[in-house]
DNA sequence: ATACCGACCTGTCAGC
DNA sequence: TGCTGACAGGTCGGTA
């Protein structure tokens, strides 16, 4: 579900409505696969911390914590279905609700995600994402690492140890806009294109964070509202439908597994 | 080194 | 109505 938007929603959206308050207690569920960390261990970091601060690192949330004096980061990654919301404690308990948080304000953190390809963990270490973030790059390192790797520039786009935080979606919107077919490869794209491609990134990402994410099916803010960028996507989700650009109908192909959309007249 | 492919899970929707 | 298969925002590990 979440991509780079999504996930940057969700930490603002926690942030103003979390940063400040403290877990009282927790309540953890019995899914091993969606806890990196054992139950024993999260629940020591989180009972009594304080929540310093919630912000984004690539497509992970992370939960700066002060229990005591260590300070203790919690990672949570929402995988294809999660969620991470701040609710009354007295809103019904979702089906598939993997831990619930206390908070001394009365209201509650919860953690849900039905297909449990999900993460939660805690840890004492500073938590960095493995690529660079699209928002932070400049166009010269930008341009390296995409002539650093023969892959299809669709492919190369979602390689999270290159860049954090691009996913399926925002991978075919920056395609379009940059002009470029996603089965390129990348190191044979020019130095031009790969600026294009560079802007188009950071634009479509900036516009759908404004727009407060994407939701195609049910992904949720902190507050469990939706986004609005889905009425924005320009080739996702719109296979056979005209390009608004040149009328062509929109193709769909897959690549390295992942649905893929783009104009076959607007993209070379 | 690189790149496909299935696996991990549950839910939904289209088609028969 | 109900079954079956395809598909879904993401990553990982195995294999070629």
């Amino acid at each position: 579900m979440p991509e780079l938007p999504e996930v940057e929603t969700v930490a603002r959206g926690l942030q103003k409505a979390v940063a400040g308050d403290a877990v009282e207690s927790v309540w953890i569920g019995k899914r091993p696969q969606v806890l990196k960390s054992a139950a024993r261990e999260i629940e020591k970091a989180v009972t009594g911390a304080t929540i310093a601060a919630v912000r984004r690192v690539g497509k992970h949330i992370v939960v700066d914590l002060q229990n005591g004096s260590a300070p203790v980061q919690w990672v949570v990654h929402l995988g294809m279905t999660g969620s991470f919301v701040v609710c009354p404690a007295d809103a019904p308990l979702e089906k598939h609700t993997h831990l619930v948080a206390r908070l001394r304000s009365g209201r509650e953190l919860r953690f849900v995600d039905p297909r449990m390809f999900g993460k939660l963990a805690v840890a004492s270490t500073a938590f960095s994402a493995a690529g660079a973030e699209p928002l932070e790059i400049g166009a010269e390192e930008f341009t390296a690492l995409f002539h650093g790797t023969r892959a299809p520039i669709k492919s190369a786009l979602l390689n999270q140890a290159l860049l954090s935080g691009v996913g399926n979606i925002y991978a075919d919107e920056a395609l379009f806009r940059a002009g470029i077919r996603p089965r390129r490869r990348s190191h044979t794209l020019t130095r031009a294109e790969l600026r294009s491609l560079y802007d188009a990134v950071r634009e479509v990402l900036h516009e759908a964070i404004a727009a407060g994410g994407t939701t195609v099916n049910d992904y949720m803010n902190a507050l469990g509202e939706s986004g609005r960028f889905q009425f924005d996507l320009r080739v996702y989700g719109r296979e056979t439908e005209p390009c608004l650009r040149c009328r062509t109908p929109i193709k769909r192909i897959v690549i390295s597994g992942r649905s893929t959309h783009y104009c076959p007249k607007c993209q070379k």
